[in-house]
DNA sequence: TCCCAGGGAGGAT
DNA sequence: ATCCTCCATGGG
């Protein structure tokens, strides 16, 4: 912790593990594609993010040391220099937890399942510490989620980087870096969705996330409101929305929302669910989502990361 | 050239 | 309810 009465534009400081409720392992989950942000900048064993916190743009560095049991966290933190200081480390670290989820009962979990569900223990040794993330901005998680649909994990993040660069509004950090924010939906809903296609690559998704953006500003679509909603409430509303099915609804409720009973599901976690849990018979999407809701509760959405984790990286 | 990627919409059956 | 096909785009 800076030992500075005043806020400042500058800090470095440690989460110690003590302060995290079980293990991490920080480059699984940066690492795991989860749809509520693009992923975070990695240089080396470092990642980089800019978020805005109170107002105010925060640019952050983050590392690990030790293991996934025994660790600390070490994070560097620079402001924006044109808007008013925040006191940056209590914002900065309770936004940590909330994004990195710290707070989950990972041991909890492990120890639920380890024996009630053999499938799913499978994944516990080698992803132990990884951990769901939450997005902190509405908007931002459910184009993310809409980019994602039909599209490869380096392909959506692209276009989102893409978004950033042209629409973002910029922001000049005190260490002299500039860096472009995610677009509000006030900047994209004027956009003409053939320019938006055109210039991130995006395809066909230009159309939904344009509609959706112009529904936001045009008041029709309130995403608070939303996320706030029980879970089946909410899913309803969602479906509603251009571009917005089951997938893309359940991984807003749970990137964005953190409604945890959410559990996606896209072609990997249809086919590992439809082969370990019911022997290879194919089984509607439909019929997944509601097995895993009914079978893991609030693991549902961990549980669907686990295993589409364990799916992707080849172990299926 | 074909197939696939953290799918969804519209239609036919 | 389930099964087509098409939808852009880039990578393998």
């Amino acid at each position: 912790m800076a030992g500075l009465s005043t806020p400042t534009l500058h800090l470095t400081f440690e989460i110690s593990g003590a302060e995290v409720n079980g293990p991490l392992n920080l480059t699984g989950t940066l690492l795991s594609a989860q749809t509520c942000e693009p992923e975070w900048v990695k240089d080396g064993a470092s990642f980089t993010d800019v978020e805005v916190l109170n107002g105010t743009p925060v640019k952050y560095t983050l590392s690990q040391t030790g293991d996934s049991d025994r660790f600390s966290l070490n994070v560097r933190a620079t402001q924006a220099d044109t808007v008013t200081p925040i006191e940056l480390a209590l914002s900065l670290k309770e936004h940590l937890s909330y994004v990195l989820g710290l707070k989950d009962d990972l041991v909890l979990f492990y120890r639920r399942f380890v024996e009630e569900d053999e499938v799913l223990s499978l994944t516990f040794t080698r992803l132990r510490g990884l951990r769901l993330m939450r997005g902190t901005d509405l908007f931002q998680a459910l184009t993310c989620s809409l980019l994602s649909q039909n599209n490869s994990v380096r392909l959506w993040n692209r276009s989102a980087r893409l978004m950033m660069k042209y629409y973002g509004r910029v922001v000049r950090f005190s260490d002299g870096s500039q860096e472009f924010l995610f677009p509000r939906a006030r900047a994209l809903a004027r956009l003409n969705p053939r320019e938006l296609r055109s210039k991130t690559s995006m395809g066909y998704r230009a159309n939904p996330i344009v509609n959706v953006s112009r529904m936001v500003v045009d008041g029709d679509l309130d995403l608070i409101d939303l996320a706030g909603r029980q879970y089946e409430d909410a899913l309803d509303l969602l479906l509603e929305l251009p571009g917005v099915g089951p997938k893309v609804a359940d991984c807003f409720l749970l990137y964005g929302a953190g409604q945890l009973e959410a559990a996606p599901v896209d072609v990997w976690i249809h086919r590992i669910v439809s082969k370990l849990y019911f022997r290879g018979e194919k089984v509607s999407r439909l019929r997944t989502a509601r097995f895993l809701r009914e079978r893991f509760r609030e693991w549902a959405g961990y549980a669907q990361l686990y295993l589409f984790d364990y799916a992707r990286r080849g172990q299926l």
